[in-house]
RNA sequence: GGGCGCUUAGCUCAGUUGGCUAGAGCAUCUGCUUUACACGCAGAGGGUCAAAGGUUCGAGUCCUUUAGCGCCCA
């Protein structure tokens, strides 16, 4: 630390600063030979052309306290950092970048390589941007393991992974009905499928004269092979096995009898379109029926649409077809709806049920990973995600993983005519192709906790320690990387998960690109400092709860900063002097080992916010507001560095760039041992309650002087009547606090009006300023408080059941308590006999 | 329809296995260039703990029901 030190801190002369020094001496660099206990987390990899948003300063920034804490605690640590390709999202900006630029109008204007040469180009060139980001907020990840889902040696582990599954006979190609997106012209697993509630229309077609059926999609009957009733509803039975023509299309299709058909719903009949409905394409196949696809991939109506309708998007073929119905009298009646549509996660586009041709895995290894979590092998923070997990586990269904895509890991499947090979490389003989699909992204981050690591990493830091992640992902990335571990490395991949909560606005939305209140948290960093960032946020995010944030979270954690960054200025200034442990160190090195204790114990159980707040207040409250300005009487400047260097490494996970520019230990302050409590004698629970009476007597002093309104200049004189040892030794303290002379006198009895508060040890009596009228009000407003106390207290202990049935030490507490009350009572009212 | 969570001061939230007068930050009001800090100091006001019922000597805390909000799954 310089001489001169500025009085208000400024982060940006730090921060960087240090994040350079930690780099180059590669204090992040996991080192697999050490002799030292392994700690392990993966880093949750962004999207690779991502940028940083609130949610990953939440997320890493919980990271980098548990890894920073373990390096602390003498762990060996390895944060393994690194991106995701983000298959379709990556894919959807590079294409619609290329739109815009007027390069092409579709990705087939290019072809397959080309496109994917560009889409490179755009990861190179914006690639790093979320990596450096991280870097600022301070994240201390081990950048030399680096890894991105399409390196080579990943990749490898990847296509490895699909070949083994598919030998195995989990893998299976088949033609079913997906969750198509439309707009990205590929299938989607479930999970990618939002589920909104929409407001639509029910539309009633008259289909014959007694068959009239009800439908949200009009535009689907074009595709209609049937129409379907209950077997047992009277109203149709007469009707089962008939034809009837389809309207627009005048093809004759059936009535047929399913027992899917729900009797009360619309008029009981239903309009059966086995191509574009998950309900009709199973009844299709009971009564084999044909499946006559009027929706192509693009969304479009296709050719046996009919001419009227080709070519037309399927929401303009919606209107089109009740317009024609309409004209033609039959159309019957229109209700509003409201249902649950699926929209695509990425594109935003309503999903269309599309029958195709795709590949689905048989998940691996379930009931052994659901049991993990189920018994805490793998144990959730907080506990109730694990009814979500074991839920999901139970009802699990086979995953659709390819992709129509090009940005991603192609299927390693060849085919010739009839024939199909699975494998690493291409078959070395003619005539083979390649499946055109690529996997679904979280088929490669399946296997990120231990497919990013070489076999001496893995000998050291797998399976992983911790996994922070958002329970939004709980199905796409954390039960798969159970099973994938299981399967792979017949081990769990991770020991505990903590699930964070979401961050929304102070409206309570959550923050969106569309909606722009997310704000960039680069700008925070720049206003308020990393430390100052992630401070503030820590304060608030309490365990698996939604963060409300709020810009001015940030001037908390600044502001923070600066009463830290002053405080060292105040100890720098400091002359050595007294070094026994008077009664202010005792209770200060007393509120240290309880802040040890406090904040350790909260770290271990996942309590970020609980351990942030008590070092707030322990920081604030005890060291500044008490300790520092019991210094100014008489400072023990050993103490005083003894007690902030724990506060430095107490804080360092949670702001390390400003504890390490004032740590005044040998070498970095990020491999200072985490402090433990040290047994000191006097500094006992018991003193620091004294202490506290003692301060209770200041606040009484200080509130004698606000209600007369004294200005704080004003020197003042008190006399505290008390019996209690401490005062007397305390008179020097008591003056600077209060700006006062101070006289301790068991026996004080006050002439003529004097002012006065009682406390539960002692009186205060201002001496001097003199106002009968206001100090009777006071002294009457003090007793009715006493006095209401006193009464249930009383109440309390007249019970004879509370006496017989209550704790003992509970009782005890009411009747020492009944014991003071009473005291102070008669105190109170021979104050105001006197007033009289 | 099933599951989970939330409802405490104007706002955002703490509140351990039930037990001191229910706390903090922000905001508000009053007074302060007190020699670490106005990103500060001292003080004050502000709450029927969503509603009802129950268990208990005692409920913000446990149980039941209801209402509102949010999320997940069908």
């Amino acid at each position: 630390m310089s001489a001169e030190i500025s009085k208000a801190y400024d982060p940006k002369l730090v921060e960087d600063k240090w994040y350079a020094a930690w780099l180059k001496a590669g204090h992040f660099t996991a080192n697999p030979t050490s002799a030292k206990p392994p700690y392990s987390i993966v880093i949750p990899p962004p999207n690779v052309t991502g940028v940083l948003t609130m949610g990953h300063v939440l997320n890493n920034t919980l990271q980098d306290i548990l890894a920073r804490r373990k390096r602390m605690q003498g762990y060996e640590v390895l944060w393994l950092p690194g991106t995701d390709h983000a298959g379709i999202a990556t894919q959807t900006v590079v294409e619609k970048t290329l739109r815009k630029q007027g390069v092409i109008k579709h990705r087939d204007d290019l072809g397959r390589e080309k496109f994917l040469e560009k889409v490179w180009e755009w990861k190179d060139k914006h690639g790093g941007i979320i990596i450096q980001q991280l870097k600022k907020l301070g994240c201390s990840c081990d950048w030399s393991r680096e890894r991105f889902t399409m390196d080579e040696a990943y990749s490898r582990a990847v296509l490895q992974t699909f070949v083994d599954l598919y030998n195995k006979g989990y893998i299976y190609r088949g033609q079913r009905m997906v969750n198509w997106d439309p707009a990205g012209r590929t299938a989607l697993s479930d999970e990618e499928v939002i589920m909104t509630e929409t407001q639509g229309h029910l539309w009633h077609i008259r289909y014959a004269d007694e068959i009239i059926v009800a439908t949200t999609r009009p535009e689907t009957m074009l595709g209609d092979e049937a129409v379907a009733v209950h077997p047992d509803d009277p109203r149709y039975r007469h009707l089962i096995g008939r034809k009837l023509t389809l309207p627009l299309q005048n093809r004759q299709i059936p009535v047929i009898a399913d027992a899917a058909v729900d009797p009360k719903f619309g008029t009981g009949c239903v309009k059966v379109t086995p191509a574009h409905d998950v309900a009709d394409y199973e009844m299709a196949l009971r009564h084999n029926l044909p499946f006559n696809v009027v929706i192509g991939p693009d969304g479009l109506m296709t050719e046996a649409a009919g001419e009227d309708f080709e070519g037309l998007d399927r929401l303009e073929c919606r209107e089109a077809v009740v317009e024609q119905l309409k004209e033609a009298g039959l159309l019957v009646k229109v209700e509003d709806y409201t249902h649950n549509v699926g929209y695509s996660e990425r594109t935003n586009v309503p999903i269309e049920p599309y029958l195709s041709e795709q590949w689905f895995l048989k998940y691996p290894q379930v009931p052994r990973s659901t049991a993990a979590v189920e018994t805490d092998a793998i144990k959730f923070y907080p506990e109730r995600w694990q009814k979500t997990y074991t839920h999901w586990m139970k009802n699990i269904r086979d995953w659709c993983i390819s992709r129509q895509l090009w940005w991603g890991h192609r299927i390693p499947v060849w085919y010739r005519g009839a024939e199909i090979y699975c494998g690493l490389e291409a078959p070395q003989d003619a005539g083979w192709t390649q499946d055109s699909d690529v996997l679904d992204t979280w088929f490669s981050s399946w296997l990120w906790p231990f497919a990013t690591m070489d076999d001496s990493t893995q000998k050291k830091f797998y399976p992983t320690t911790d996994l922070v992640t958002g329970p939004d992902i709980i199905f796409f990335w954390v039960a798969r990387m159970i099973m994938a571990g299981y399967e792979y490395t017949d081990t769990k991949p991770f020991s505990n998960v903590y699930f964070t909560g979401i961050i929304r606005d102070a409206q309570g939305r959550k923050m969106s690109k569309s909606l722009g209140n997310s704000p960039d948290p680069l700008d925070l960093i720049a206003k308020y400092g990393a430390d100052g960032l992630r401070f503030g946020l820590m304060l608030i995010a309490p365990q698996g709860q939604d963060i409300l944030f709020d810009e001015k979270r940030c001037e908390v954690g600044r502001n923070f900063m600066n009463k830290l960054w002053n405080a060292a200025r105040f100890i720098q200034m400091q002359q050595p002097g007294r070094t026994d442990h008077n009664a202010h160190d005792l209770k200060i090195l007393f509120e240290m080992n309880d802040a040890i204790t406090k904040v350790t114990a909260a770290l271990d159980a996942y309590k970020f916010s609980e351990a942030t707040k008590e070092l707030y207040d322990f920081v604030w409250g005890d060291f500044c507001d008490w300790y520092i300005e019991a210094s100014k009487v008489s400072p023990n400047v050993t103490v005083l560095n003894e007690v902030f260097n724990v506060i430095l490494r107490l804080l360092h996970p949670f702001a390390p760039f400003i504890t390490e520019e004032l740590w005044r230990g040998t070498g970095t302050i990020q491999f200072a041992p985490w402090p433990t409590v040290r047994e000191i004698p006097g500094a006992t629970a018991a003193h620091a309650g004294k202490m506290d009476e003692l301060y209770a007597v200041i606040g009484a002093g200080r509130q004698l002087r606000n209600d007369y309104n004294l200005e704080p200049k004003k020197r003042l004189t008190f006399v505290i009547k008390t019996g209690e040892e401490i005062f007397l030794k305390e008179v020097a303290s008591l003056e600077k606090f209060l700006n006062a002379d101070i006289t301790v006198n068991a026996a004080y009895t006050p002439t003529g009006v004097t002012p006065s508060l009682v406390t539960k040890t002692a009186t205060v009596f201002m001496v001097g300023a003199v106002d009968a009228a206001q100090e009777r009000q006071r002294l009457t407003k003090q007793l009715a408080d006493i006095e209401k106390q006193l009464t249930g207290t009383e109440a309390k202990l007249a019970n004879e059941n509370f006496v017989a049935k209550a704790a003992p030490v509970a009782v005890q507490r009411e009747r020492e308590k009944l014991a003071m009350l009473r005291e102070q009572k008669d105190k109170l009212q021979a104050l105001l006999v006197k007033l009289v």
